[in-house]
DNA sequence: TTGACGATTAGCT
DNA sequence: GCTAATCGTCAAC
């Protein structure tokens, strides 16, 4: 069954490629809901940002390729995971046409399956604070450098650690579907920081706190 | 080669 | 509420 997500007696259907391969801010909100499983944790996600590549001031592609950002100039259904802080592994599914660096965020996530596991990952943190911001999910999902440029609309044959995004369990109540300015971005277009693109479902607990982003100093040059 | 910065978090007041 | 921790990345030198 590597083809799905399992949850309890049910199995969600990985999602294909076809629906990752359209523009961003369609497909960001859609995947509230959805299940993202990997190495033993079974997560629903509850919050999601939009990036948009190189139109988009807050994205890590707005000044083009580089080592770190290549695969999100890709096809899309891979994985671009990036570490930040000194401390932090964030997951980013590749969406749109290739050449357009558009990606999704995962920021917020309740567990479903899994939660020893994510327990144990997660130290002494509460059960609500196990996935409630990019780091904490990603820390719970054991989601490290070595995931970035993933395929994850292809089963890893022979790879018992597979990373799957299924559709959801039960149909999401579009009128609790919520979106917002995005956490933390001050980039250079300062506008960027305004774009109602973050996504979240109304009420969910395991949905981050919205923090500005902070205003910096020009960079040298 | 260098050093400022960061799509954050945990811990403390 | 505030801030230290921590290190990969990338632009500048």
């Amino acid at each position: 069954m590597a083809d799905a997500v399992i949850v309890g007696e049910g199995a969600q259907r990985r999602l294909p490629r076809d629906f990752f391969a359209r523009p961003v801010l369609e497909v960001a909100p859609e995947l509230l809901g959805c299940l993202v499983s990997h190495a033993g944790v079974t997560v629903r996600l509850t919050e999601v940002e939009a990036y948009a590549g190189m139109v988009d001031p807050g994205s890590h592609a707005y000044r083009g390729p580089t080592a770190r950002t290549r695969v999100m100039f890709g096809p899309a259904g891979f994985l671009y995971v990036y570490f930040t802080y000194g401390n932090h592994w964030c997951v980013n599914l590749v969406c749109g046409h290739e050449g357009t660096a558009e990606a999704v965020l995962l920021r917020g996530a309740e567990v479903v399956a899994g939660c020893e596991l994510a327990q144990e990952r997660r130290g002494k943190a509460r059960e609500r604070d196990w996935c409630r911001g990019p780091g904490r999910l990603g820390q719970a999902l054991a989601l490290g450098r070595d995931q970035t440029g993933r395929d994850f609309c292809r089963p890893a044959i022979g790879d018992p650690v597979d990373f799957v995004v299924g559709s959801p369990a039960e149909p999401v109540d579009p009128g609790l579907v919520r979106t917002g300015p995005r956490v933390g971005i001050s980039g250079p277009g300062g506008d960027a920081a305004t774009y109602p693109w973050r996504y979240w479902l109304d009420g969910e607990p395991t949905v981050s706190p919205y923090r500005p982003g902070v205003a910096r100093k020009r960079r040298r040059g």
